[in-house]
DNA sequence: TTAATATTCTAACAATCGTTAGAATATAGG
DNA sequence: CCTATATTCTAACGATTGTTAGAATATTAA
């Protein structure tokens, strides 16, 4: 028979678990990534810039805390978070971070080093301005992670390939970049490039994590 | 002059912070109290049922990663959540816990040992209940917890009490019992005993903190 | 001032965790 | 079958954390 203090003590460990596998920076980083889709383990070593075997150690506490879950396709194992709700967690923990660690506020705010980068833009606004042709959003994100969610209206271009695709891009049109969210800096170097090539580019803050947490509509390619 | 690499690095070292201070049984109980009002550190410590030496290094942990504040009064220093959503971060940490982790739901599942403890109820319809009398609702936790904040129309008669003032209570009368949420046990027990006494009772599942996250209101005495 | 109380600080130990290297496993293709 | 590739397992190390005990600090009351 478990007294009282016991059971109490077993369900704050249980929580413990979760809490401990969102307590390292790269753990947090490997979350991030599989919120823009599933990948196998060496892109996700190569993403988050850490060994194969480092990574394949991380994602196994990921999964033991069932955070993630994975298939294997041939040689490859692919991770992928196991519920939307994951991503809607690591939201929450950025959020909160960002809003309550001073620290996080001003490492983000030098950031913003060139002055033509404007702020943030408003979710739905650019959804309507985007339907009716009136702003470019730009995805800068590797492709498949473009296929398998994409903001409405969204054109890809990697910023990998951006410097041999600006001709695509109408140049007196508004482009909005964005990439996996606010921690990612595709989209500020991307935007960062384009009005130094002329372009009237801004960065969107959110990424597709956030844009889901707000409720908005999201497109894929299948 | 700092590499992309080195930027994004910091960025997620500074969210590590909040998860570190998330990953420990005992702090993670600290937050849920603290859930419920502010508190000196020794009634912190006995509430959580460890020494006030250990109570005070978490603390300090806690503040350290900005999720709680502190204030002196006389002798004693009082902590609390450093903004509501402390509270919100642990709700959904919590929740998070529970549809994740089966081990976190068969433990919580056996707590319902009793068959006449119904499931949780629904707070709007309680709400309106307890305005038209129909039942009365049970704040059991200690009394300076009941006055920081409460739900409304609720009446308060500390668990610890609660055998020597049942008198207080009309037989007749359903009763709903809540205390500080899902881990708390006092509300289970004080159901417990008032069926055992005759009285028809059923647990509240949610405490504050969860009633306050789902934008229900609450009422204080000052 | 001194004594009592509440809390924090310091130092130390054991346990845990991140990281790395080398061996082991599983699959695909020849 | 063998070989190459992708990933995990095992073992080991140094760093970090939880916990405890003893000293130090700050406040109140006498």
């Amino acid at each position: 028979m478990k007294t009282t203090r016991q059971i109490t003590d077993s369900l704050y460990e249980q929580v413990e678990r979760l809490g401990k596998a969102l307590a390292s920076p790269k753990r947090l980083e490997l979350i991030e990534i599989l919120c823009q889709g599933e990948k196998p383990v060496e892109q996700l070593a190569q993403a988050a810039s850490i060994t194969v075997k480092l990574t394949s150690a991380h994602l196994k506490a990921l999964k033991a805390a069932r955070l993630l879950e994975a298939r294997r396709e041939g040689r490859n194992i692919y991770y992928r978070l196991a519920d939307i709700q994951v991503a809607t967690l690591w939201v929450a923990l950025r959020t909160a971070a960002e809003s309550r660690l001073t620290s996080l506020q001003t490492a983000m705010r030098a950031l913003v080093t060139h002055p033509n980068e404007l702020a943030p833009m408003n979710g739905k606004k650019l959804l309507s301005q985007a339907k009716r042709g009136e702003v470019i959003v730009l995805d800068v994100r590797p492709v498949d992670e473009y296929r398998t969610a994409h903001l409405p209206h969204a054109r890809s271009i990697p910023l990998a390939e951006l410097k041999q695709r600006l001709k695509e891009l109408p140049v007196n049109c508004k482009v909005v970049a964005y990439c996996r969210g606010p921690f990612c800096l595709m989209a500020r170097e991307a935007v960062a490039l384009l009005n130094k090539k002329g372009f009237k580019a801004v960065r969107l803050e959110q990424g597709v994590a956030e844009w889901r947490t707000q409720g908005l509509p999201l497109a894929s390619d299948n």
